[in-house]
DNA sequence: TGTCCACAGGAAATACGGGGGT
DNA sequence: ACCCCCGTATTTCCTGTGGACA
């Protein structure tokens, strides 16, 4: 009856906490009730050529972030390949993780690393380098190389001769059977490469759906049932949180997220998990998501924000009236401001985020400006607020703007 | 219809900063 | 330690724009 006994065992809420073989613990039993059942027969049809010495093509899984792609498709390899053990199968997989943008070379480099065959470089060492290292890692193996590419739209900067390498260079260099698995989220990641890499990219597509609520019902379950004591969990919560998650975004990290932040305000509070707990939680995880960010934006960003939100109430502000309060802030926070372009910049930065909502709007004659608004609740402002102060050191600002 | 406001936002130039080579 | 190079951040410069006003 008192607080504490909600969460038994909380890092099966985090899949960080997880070690590898805890995390396919947990898949194993998702997948175990059908969940994504559709996809993973997608795969082993895909896949099933190799029992037959045959060659699949490459494979791109499409779907929105928190679908499960790379949970399921790590799932299915790791079936893979004890399946390839049993039938004397050589294969080897090898885990390109994008989910961090980064540029063709990082992106090599990554992949060479995980080969063991650099060391990892900032720069100094040339592309072709890199790339004839990974071949001469790969020269001897025979076999089928899977090579699961995560997030391949993340490859900043030249990530045509990142694929060219992967899709001709490389096949032809080495003997062993390659198969490459793209992951991303958007549909038409291969719209704008180069044609010639194109043609020789033959795919099959496996589409993820976010999940319905249904799975996220079966995927919570499982979560509770290693996590909490079900006993503190009212009635409902559960369909609650899956048709919120559902109907809002289908990503079942999100879902799960919800249940955690939803226990652990029960367990501050002493209480077991009840319906109006988790539209609490809904929002906290909304207020977090911004106060983690703007905490981790550089400081020309919060100051600008700053400024922009201290224009309290709601009526639209112009850039250059806003700009003005920027730079007395900078002046008492002794930075430098920067100039009106960059702040415009910035500005459009912050809307993109959702900190704010721009708009232009024609005055005629009296010129075109943008109109700024804030969307946030009035006590998430003053929260962020509070923070760039603190972040710059500000105690007490007197608003000089607001004579 | 033409003018002209007051800014938006593109492009190129420049400053900065961190890391590698020597 | 020193210099060079490169990617990124910021500045400088500039062109474009919708519509009220005359």
């Amino acid at each position: 009856m008192l607080q504490n006994t909600i969460v038994l065992n909380k890092k099966y809420l985090d899949d960080e906490q997880l070690d590898r073989k805890e995390q396919f613990e947990v898949l194993k039993e998702i997948f175990d009730v059908n969940v994504r059942s559709k996809e993973i027969s997608e795969l082993s049809s895909h896949f099933a050529p190799m029992f037959k010495d045959g060659h699949p093509v490459h494979l791109s899984l499409l779907g929105k972030t928190g679908t499960g792609k790379t949970v399921t498709i790590l799932y299915f390899l790791n079936m893979l390949k004890a399946l390839c053990a049993k039938n004397k199968i050589q294969v080897k997989y090898i885990h390109l993780d994008l989910s961090i943008p980064k540029p063709c070379f990082r992106a090599l480099n990554d992949l060479a690393c995980l080969l063991n065959a650099t060391k990892r470089y900032k720069r100094g060492i040339s592309l072709d380098e890199l790339m004839s290292r990974i071949e001469d890692k790969l020269k001897p193996f025979t076999g089928y190389f899977i090579l699961f590419v995560d997030e391949i739209d993340h490859v900043r900067r030249d990530p045509d001769s990142f694929l060219k390498f992967l899709i001709r260079r490389l096949p032809q260099s080495v003997r062993l059977k390659l198969v490459v698995i793209f992951t991303s989220n958007k549909l038409n990641w291969q719209e704008n490469i180069d044609p010639r890499i194109k043609s020789f990219l033959k795919l099959n597509e496996i589409l993820f759906d976010p999940y319905n609520a249904l799975d996220l019902e079966k995927i919570l379950s499982i979560r509770i049932g290693k996590a909490l004591d079900k006993k503190m969990i009212e009635r409902g919560v559960v369909k609650k949180i899956s048709a919120i998650s559902s109907r809002t975004h289908g990503d079942a990290r999100k879902a799960v997220e919800l249940l955690s932040k939803s226990a652990h305000i029960a367990e501050r509070r002493g209480t077991g998990i009840t319906l109006d707990l988790v539209d609490k939680a809904l929002q906290e995880i909304e207020q977090d998501k911004y106060v983690a960010m703007i905490k981790s934006a550089p400081g020309q960003l919060q100051a600008v924000l700053y400024s922009v939100l201290s224009f309290s109430g709601t009526k639209p502000v112009n850039t250059s009236d806003s700009y003005d309060v920027y730079c007395s802030f900078c002046a008492q926070a002794k930075t430098r401001a920067l100039t009106q372009r960059a702040f415009s910049d910035m500005i459009s930065e912050l809307d993109i985020y959702g900190f704010i909502k721009t708009r232009i709007v024609s005055q005629g004659r009296y010129g075109r400006k943008k109109e700024i608004t804030t969307s946030l609740p009035k006590e998430v402002s003053d929260r962020l607020k509070e923070i760039i102060l603190l972040e710059f050191d500000l105690e007490i600002l007197n608003n000089p703007e607001l004579k």
